[in-house]
DNA sequence: TGTACATCAGTGAACGCGCGTTCACTGATGTAC
DNA sequence: TGTACATCAGTGAACGCGCGTTCACTGATGTAC
């Protein structure tokens, strides 16, 4: 018999590419099944049917994102540390897997309501991090919720303003920059001119040094 | 005769809740007229199509959101006060029609491609307000594309995350610290305790005083 | 005030189309002997 | 090595359904006299 994983590996990789281009729900099987060189019956030999495909494509990216988040979240650094490999640890995924992580940013909306609101949930894996650091004196107290969703919402945003030509450089070409708005989000770093990366106002080109940690710390190199 | 408005005005209503409610592409006409009690053909009398109504929809509230922040971007105070009079219109729009922002929210990534780069596009009116700010030496000098996403991103963010329960209070009563985490994101403000809005490490609950200008400025005292 | 007419918002039945899905099948490949 | 058989990824034709849309119509309301 043939392998099917190579047609399974197809449909995968081609279904997000057009549901990226398109939108999830003018995408149609056919139009999946003709992208990737099969025809749209051959789907129900892999996924049994449309919509768990979208669901496993959805849940499979978002739990590894959680995954990998997570092994970050629990190292023993100092919080600044660990929320700057967090930060860039974002910019890799997207620069990775573009395709997978403009995905999961324009499907969230209609699929993260269905998600259980624990370890599988990156949102859940910063937030309770920023919760921990808070109870720990790590981070002034305050309102996690809303720190999470300002770093989450500084991150999102960038990747989506790349998505739509409003940024040239990816998320990955920005992760100091990113990383200096999260910690100054999270009430951690002082207040330097963001929007470069900068701590003066010349208006160079980006060359921000890290006030905090090992600048390429992995991400599986917790505990 | 009778007088359509009504009935045109019920359909633009139940649009946008069932919209918002089960996604734009779950929806159809007959959902749509059921909920505004009237049948599918009536739709056609204020709207030649589905995706007219849509893009009506959809072009309307982008236009006026657009319209009423290029309003207060153009008052000659200092940009810290613009900057939080537009964060605070923000907020003040979620409060008048929260489906009609959660529309805007949700259906941004698949229309904002289609919408011109130009004063009716709300995002551009705060883009081109920071990069001016940058251009006169009253923003440290950056990437304005950059702090433009994370102003939007932040206050997109706690939309999304009351939206879906993350975040309790709407952004209508997040406008203080919404505020401060804006200013800080843009290189205005000292970095405080954002999460809260505090500039201490007290914990309490939110009481922070706008360290710069009048808090109640209203959209429409510019110029 | 009463009658005749015009207007047009909304109705009801019908349409063609593309969708997701099913299922009996085909035929390339792996295994047994 | 050669033959017979089993496996199963992928095919091709067909299905029923709900969709957006059309169009001749109805009947409540406004206007003219």
């Amino acid at each position: 018999m043939r392998d099917g994983s190579t047609t399974r590996e197809r449909i995968r990789t081609e279904a997000l590419r057009l549901f990226v281009a398109h939108g999830v729900d003018a995408v149609s099987i056919r139009d999946i099944a003709g992208a990737a060189g099969c025809r749209p019956s051959a789907l129900y030999a892999h996924w049994p049917s449309r919509e768990a495909l979208v669901a496993a494509l959805f849940r499979d990216g978002f739990t590894e994102y959680a995954r990998r988040l997570a092994a970050l979240a629990d190292s023993p650094t100092p919080f600044a540390a660990r929320l700057e490999a967090m930060v860039r640890l974002i910019c890799r995924l997207h620069a990775e897997d573009p395709a997978r992580f403009a995905f999961l940013l324009l499907t969230q909306h209609r699929r993260l309501p269905a998600i259980a609101a624990d370890a599988d949930n990156p949102i859940e894996v910063l937030q309770r991090a920023i919760a921990d650091a808070m109870r720990d004196g790590e981070l002034p107290a305050g309102d996690a919720a809303l720190v999470t969703s300002a770093v989450v919402g500084i991150l999102v945003q960038a990747a989506t303003f790349h998505l739509y030509g409003r940024l040239a450089a990816p998320p990955e070409a920005l992760a100091d920059p990113l990383v200096a708005l999260c910690l100054v989000a999270a009430g951690l770093a002082p207040a330097a001119g963001a929007g470069d990366g900068t701590d003066t106002d010349t208006g160079a080109a980006p060359r921000h040094e890290p006030r905090t940690m090992p600048r390429r710390q992995t991400e599986d190199t917790p505990s």
